[in-house]
DNA sequence: TATAAAAGTTAGTTTAGACTAACAAATTTA
DNA sequence: TAAATTTGTTAGTCTAAACTAACTTTTATA
């Protein structure tokens, strides 16, 4: 009853899209750009997929997920952003470098494989790009990732993740004393520039407005 | 120039099938049967391995890796023995459930995340199973694994893996107060029924010629 | 609403890697 | 050494999953 590679790629692809899209029903093309692949292609696996009950068609070339679809769909994102939480938190992976890798490992079947590393990670509830990891269930925060930016004056936050990864940007970040899940306290926003201030360990810093955009957080 | 998932299971059946008769040369019905396949498979992997130059062809349907084949062939293995390990030290699988998940693993292509597990785990050169793990170089300690049954009085050795996985025979084993990597000095032997004295952290014990079968250690 | 553009489908081909069946060459044994 | 047995090869078929080219249906626009 395993899938292939491909199946999966498929389901994966089908689920994203349509979260991206906003609706459950995605096109032919859509789903095959998407995978960079000719809508000829995409046409054929989906018909498959839907003989396995996996997608179920919708007229005029439409496809949605069924319940079984969307459930190993979210498998394959939580083992995803588990392997990418694993080699940023344990390999010392950088923020750009875990995703190629984690599409690898993601299509490895052993389920007490993932509930083994989920639990050496200490069941974490986002992965190193500040997105969600959905739990044995297929459940996930559905939190709005914002940037430091639109945060309110007053609110506290959690930093989840960056926007820019380059080393120059890290290293301020690092300097300024903040990491990965550091609580953030906005502390004021001037509206000369859009500078702010925030309250980081007890201590108050000053960054930009363009600091300020590429960090991402959620308020606690 | 990635190999496929296949074609790497072909140059490591051979590499090991080599190692275990003994000689270089594979005919091609003991690679096909290694690998649960028709001989006609094997015959036409093999010659499109040959083209790869991987693998060379000598008379009579024998065949030899190459020294890039090998090459390849033992960078598997050190991928399959470091995520065993990983599975068993990190994630709690017992000996007998590694090798499964490992078989997968091992075909995760990045050079960096292997480099990156191997000093993660503290360069391991030995898997739960006692097997050596070849270093980036494809070098690795090649160790006679003994059973305790077999180490002379007086020697001190060290645990490498357990024979018997059961859960009876584990629980024995850590009740001693033995586990993987555990130093142990022979005592003494008794000619009556093989039983032995061993000394484990200055306690001494003494266990049975059949615990002693099932206890691999090496000599240090 | 007719037509152009976009979107989707069908048919036929290709490649990887299995398979079976038939055949050929080596090796063993009587 | 000839026959029997084992071992290896060739040829042709099958499936998964891609492709291109041609065709059809739907949607958008003049």
């Amino acid at each position: 009853m395993d899938l292939t590679k491909n199946e999966e790629d498929y389901l994966k692809a089908l689920f994203m899209l349509s979260v991206e899209a906003g609706t459950e029903l995605v096109g032919t093309n859509h789903i095959a750009s998407g995978l960079g692949l000719a809508p000829a292609s995409a046409n054929s696996m989906l018909k498959k997929l839907t003989d396995k009950t996996l997608v179920h068609y919708e007229k005029h070339g439409k496809w949605v997920l069924t319940d079984e679809g969307k459930r190993i769909a979210l498998q394959l994102i939580r083992k995803h952003r588990l392997w990418e939480t694993f080699l940023y938190e344990k390999l010392e992976f950088t923020w750009d470098e875990v995703h190629e890798v984690a599409e690898q490992l993601e299509h490895i079947h052993s389920k007490k494989l993932v509930e083994k590393l989920d639990k050496f990670l200490g069941h974490p509830e986002f992965d190193p790009h500040g997105d969600p990891i959905p739990n044995e269930k297929g459940k996930y925060k559905a939190v709005r990732k914002l940037t430091l930016s639109e945060v309110p004056p007053g609110a506290v936050c959690k930093l989840i993740a960056v926007k820019d990864t380059s080393a120059a940007f890290l290293q301020y970040v690092s300097e300024i004393g903040l990491g990965i899940r550091s609580q953030i306290k906005l502390v004021d926003r001037r509206d000369f520039d859009n500078s702010i201030s925030i309250e980081v360990d007890g201590r108050q810093v000053q960054v930009s407005e363009k600091f300020a955009i590429n960090v991402f957080v959620v308020v606690v």
